[in-house]
This record gives structure tokens, sequence and C-alpha cells, in this order.
DNA sequence: AATTGAACTTACATCCGATGTAAGGAAACC
DNA sequence: GGTTTCCTTACATCGGATGTAAGTTCAATT
């Protein structure tokens, strides 16, 4: 059962969409004020957002790009303009579809379970610079091909692209990697850090991991 | 540079897709032989087909149906008919986006730009009944999860999913796994499809493994 | 239902990649 | 220059994946 939130000021309209997921077999969210709309919309934790592009306080799009920062969910756009431009920047922001009302039920419908569909199996992944990880396997996306890295050497590039651009102490990684009750072996957690390195030279990633002395470590985009 | 293909039958219509993508930055080729499309599609390694529906000889649905059995190359569809159940029927047969004419030069563009950057690093992923393969890392993709199977799992898998459905000899499992040369020791074969049997079974995957009495094995769906 | 070959199961041995350990070397900071 | 911090290398160990062996179940044929 895949959870869709609906976002739309419009009651009537909501209410149909509402009704036309749910007899489809989706379990349907929608929110109701529009303040503090990102958030509301995550805290639902939706498969999929169906968002109009036309609310009060904040634009569709401002919300699709706050949609994409937080979070990985796909997006699909309803709007009852049928402008190029809306799209060509729906679609820049990084929505998945993109669809003019009126529309037609099915194509709407086929359209979202298409997206699902492109989408299975890709909630994992967290994005770093050029490249994505996924957090169950540890298998690394670059240019177009894959490589599964050791389980420690994933753990440790997870919890610094959790922070990423910022420094992460020796402390924290420790904690990612054995688990906080452990005592911390500093030497095999450097012998750790060099692998990883390694490896990320070895797939000539254009980012890699530096000491920050005295505090920890943090991945840095390197350019050539 | 990404490469895409044509396939139109009208000519007219074919120079002017053909400018319009090459002044857009990509390499175009096109079929002149409509007896084996497919194989000559193929033949130039295109990064993505743009397909006519409306085709001598056979429908473009075939077309497409076959181009996605052989490779996993994305597929976008024109279309003169506006009709719903064709769109379905393209979506149902894989392909990844569906266009009608007239169309607009810019949404062309724009629909198959974005299906090019959806398949950035998929392009080793391949399909089977409710989950997907990376056939680099044999990782597993299924409902929302990831798993990675032992490499030989992995080829056995692999080679069975190309032929989908159709049962595989155990000579070609025994050179998928062990390369063509090795003495094919039938016990370690046996040994690891129970094993792949095994993990599917755990994965509560909708298919599994079956013998086909002296003949090999293949991939079915099962329902419960 | 007895026979027979095909298909399967289980337990154990081996191997190889991933990880930990140890000791010494380079770099940055004062 | 001395000290601290960070890094490198080689080797030992461990565990999951694979191979091996022996025996059991299944199903088609008579």
């Amino acid at each position: 059962m895949k959870r869709i939130c609906v976002v739309e000021d419009e009651e009537l309209v909501r209410e149909e969409l509402s009704s036309m997921l749910e007899k489809s077999g989706y379990i349907v969210s929608t929110v109701d004020s529009f303040d503090d709309v990102t958030s509301d919309i995550l805290k639902s934790s939706p498969d999929l957002v169906l968002l109009d592009i036309n609310l009060p306080n904040m634009s569709g799009f401002q919300i699709c790009r706050e949609l994409k920062n937080k979070s990985s969910v796909p997006v699909v756009i309803l709007t009852s303009r049928d402008d190029l431009r809306d799209e060509l920047n729906a679609l820049e922001l990084g929505a998945d579809e993109f669809m003019t009302k009126p529309y037609r039920k099915e194509r709407l419908l086929l359209r979202i379970s298409n997206v699902l569909k492109r989408y299975e199996g890709r909630s994992n992944l967290i994005e770093g610079p050029g490249f994505l990880l996924d957090k169950l396997t540890y298998t690394l996306y670059i240019d177009g091909t894959s490589v599964i890295l050791p389980k420690n050497q994933g753990k440790i590039i997870e919890v610094l692209l959790r922070k990423r651009g910022e420094e992460v102490s020796r402390q924290e990684i420790s904690e990612e990697v054995w688990g906080t009750s452990e005592f911390i072996d500093e030497n095999a957690l450097q012998v750790n850090l060099t692998r990883l390195k390694k490896t990320m030279a070895s797939l000539n990633m254009n980012c890699t991991v530096v000491a920050v002395r005295g505090k920890g470590y943090k991945i840095v985009e390197l350019e050539e």
C-alpha cells in the first residue's frame, strides 16, 4: 500500500483527487494548513507527493524544491496553465511528472503508478557530490556503474554524507561503525579511513575525505 | 554526447526530428529498412530510442517490447493518435515516455533529456517479476529494500532473467557462472541453485526457480 | 508399486575478501 | 627541532561464499 500526499488548496479538487486515489488503493493524506507545508508533507512520510502549483503563501515550485532538498520523495505536479515554461521549471527543480488540468483520471493514475515504479528501491539512496549511495547495501552508483563498498567503508562514507561538508568527529564515526559502547580503537578507524580514501580515488570520484586537524574528518569536492 | 535512434517511416518527419535532435547536441541514427528493426536499432547502441507507433510490417508496440526484452534502452514513443489505451499499452510494455503529435519541439526535447537523466546510472539494472537486479553488483531491489546476492546466485538469476520465463539449460548456466572452458560440475550448480531458491524465498519474492525435467531451469511467478 | 535417473538436501572443508593489529614513517604545528 | 597528529604498510585473523561429498526425495515409466 503506497501513501500519497495531496497538496491542493481547493477543497473540491482535493476531495475528488483523494477519493479517486483511495479507490485505486492508495493511502491518501492531505495538508490543511499552508504555513509549514513541507514539514507537514514529510510528516506523513508519503511515497509520492501530488502537488498543485497555484497555492497560497508559497509557490508550488518552492515547495517542490524544498521537498527535494529535504528528502528524495517523488513529486508529481499538477497545474491549470499549460505553460511550457512551467513544465521546464518544474522538471529542473526535480519534479518527476508534470500534468496539466483538466487531467484524465486514468492518465493521472497511470503516471502516478509509473513514477512509483520508477522509484522502487530508490528510497535508500542518499546523494553525495557526483554519486549515490545505497544505505542498506553500501552500493555506490557513479557515472553509470556501481560498486559495492566494504561495510566499514560504507558506514564511514554514510556518516560523512549525513553531515555533508561538515566535519565529523572520530567519536561519531566510531559509533557509527562499531556501536557506541565499544572501546574506540583509533588505529582501526584510521586504517579504514585510509582504505576508504583509496577506493574513492581508484573510482575517480570527484570528492575525497580530508582530516580536520584535531577535529575529525569531512568530505570535500575536489576540482581538477 | 548521447546517441538517439529515430524510428519513423515518413521521411519528412524523420528528417525534421533528426535535425532538431542534432541541433540539440545529440548524435542521431535512423533505420531505413523495417525488416529486422530491433537488431538494426540496437546495432547503433543508442542511449535512447525515439519510436513512432505507426510503422509498416511491425507495430511500434511490438518493437518496443522486443527492445525492452533484448536491452534496457529507454524508449520514447511518438504517436499521432491521442488514445489513452495506446498510452496505457505503451507504458505497460515498458516505454518511458509517451508523446502525441503534434509535439512541441521544446517539450519533446525536455522529455528526452529528462528520460536520459533518469536513466543515468540505471543502465545496469534488469527487470524481473517484482524486482530489479543490478548486473554489476548483483544487488537486488525489492519492495523498497535492497540486498546483495552472492556472486554465483546473482549470475544464475541474471542468466535466467535474460530469457525471462523460458528455460535455460544447465550448460548455459554453468557457462555464465564458471566460464565456458571449465568442466561443468552438476553438483556445484545444483547446490548454488538451491541456495538461490532459498534466498528468493526468504526475501518473500513472488517468483522462484523451478526445474524443467531433463531441460534445465526457469523463473516462474508464483501466485499466493 | 518397483525401478531408475533426475533433482534435491545437508553437513562439512576450503578459500578469499574484509577487518583488525602492530609498528614505524610523514606532516603539521608550536 | 621536538611533539603531536595523522598516515602507511604488512601481516594475522575471521567469516561469508563457494566447493565437495554423500545420502535422500521426487516423479516418470513400466
